[in-house]
DNA sequence: AAGCCCTGCGACAAATTGATACAAATTCAT
DNA sequence: ATGAATTTGTATCAATTTGTCGCAGGGCTT
């Protein structure tokens, strides 16, 4: 994993450009802006790009055609920002091949999340990889599916969780056998401190378990440790 | 697990240097340090290095940067220091490959825990391995699943330990026919120091013999060494 | 054998965590 | 935009775990 992937963002709006720039580079990017076509094509010509964020609405051009015109030539990944009013729905984003796509006004957590979640696809591919490889991972009988976000049950029920929950669970799966405390597990599945007496994430391990531990009295999968954190303890497997 | 783990600090800050290289030294470990990132590859060149402690924030270089450049030449597992007000995210540093972070100012209890867990972890894995092998220690009949943290007698049933108890039997599980002070054992299971009079000890290795012990008031598994500690008896082997 | 020191362990207190209830915040639908 | 429903954080109390205290019992020294 590289440490400075390079994102570009185009959008006609100096702010959201701004925004998204300052905000990226705080998290370790490197940022390069285009107000539209032209000015994105330049950036491309001149230097490798590894994922565009692109505003779906420009005056005088459409992002949709932007993004399929980028895919002949670049391997970059491309999320696509849409208006909330627009109504376009994900699928005609997805099938021009776009990696993914969020709404505006967008929250910048779940973008940089996107982000993450997309260059971990796309990189490492070495073909175009059209197909979005389904991350499923395996514990103790359950299935995680972390592109649907969704979690299946050993009987294959399917599990809902809350954006919390699943979070939590995806960080815990990603780190498996390992101790996390709640400093941690706060900044994995939100980016925000922790502070003593911050029970919150008690009550979140609480509510998970009640969902995937088959006796919650005696947690198997997520086991306590007491004085430091929480560890996820059974083997984990890609499918 | 090894007393001579061979640690590299790498920060600016010569006090800090100074302070872990102390600590842990004293913990047993050996340890080198290095200023930036020039003196830390010297180091590496030199001699084989275990594991790797690296500020986030140093001036001229990112401590990310040579996070990913460490990983292509050195098998040394890589704990990040990240400062409280960083505004960067902690958790870009997990997915560069760092394999655990700590924030400052940091609990140097805490950091030797994690120091230890992540050594642990990192040796004698060959390859890079999603799956951390599972390892399940037998004594006497019974089994101890590390990674799972359970405990099973020798008639299959499983015993639940509390935290503690876990600790203090692994701390003497993995080191078998060896007498162990108060001070070592409390230094392994919670990284504290010890002090006369303190009797936590006492009172945990009576609570974990009458989990283990057929007849507690004669233990066969854990005995006394009068004036200087405990010794674990039986012998260890991997299952 | 007496006395001192160390250890075993029961009892209590402190600290940490689990779980429920409720309020605040967010999301969703209308 | 407004209200309902869901989700999430906080407060609270219960349960568990752990450290401290104290005394009894046994070993070692003199």
């Amino acid at each position: 994993m590289t440490e400075t992937a390079h994102v570009l963002v185009v959008d006609d709006d100096p702010d959201i450009r701004d925004e998204l720039q300052e905000y990226l580079t705080g998290h370790g990017f490197r940022v390069s802006t285009a107000e539209g076509g032209a000015a994105m094509h330049a950036v491309l010509e001149k230097e490798p790009v590894d994922l565009i964020i692109m505003d779906l609405k420009m005056p005088g051009e459409s992002g949709l055609s932007l993004t399929s015109s980028v895919r002949k030539t670049s391997k970059a990944g491309v999320i696509i920002l849409t208006g909330t009013g627009d109504d376009v729905d994900r699928v005609v984003g997805l099938e021009i091949g776009a990696d993914d796509y969020i709404a505006k006004p967008c929250n910048l957590r779940e973008l940089l999340a996107r982000v993450r979640s997309v260059l971990r696809r796309t990189r490492g591919e070495g073909g175009a990889g059209l197909e979005v490889e389904a991350e499923c991972l395996q514990f103790a009988g359950w299935t995680l599916d972390l592109s649907e976000r969704r979690l299946t049950s050993p009987d294959s029920a399917e599990v809902p969780l809350t954006t919390g929950e699943f979070n939590m669970l995806e960080a815990f799966v990603t780190r498996p056998k390992r101790v996390l405390n709640r400093d941690q597990i706060l900044d994995l599945t939100q980016g925000r401190d922790w502070s003593p007496y911050d029970r919150s994430i008690d009550n979140l391990i609480s509510r998970l378990r009640q969902k995937i531990e088959a006796d919650p009295k005696n947690p198997q999968i997520i086991k306590t440790v007491r004085g430091v954190g929480y560890l996820f303890t059974p083997a984990v497997s890609k499918k």
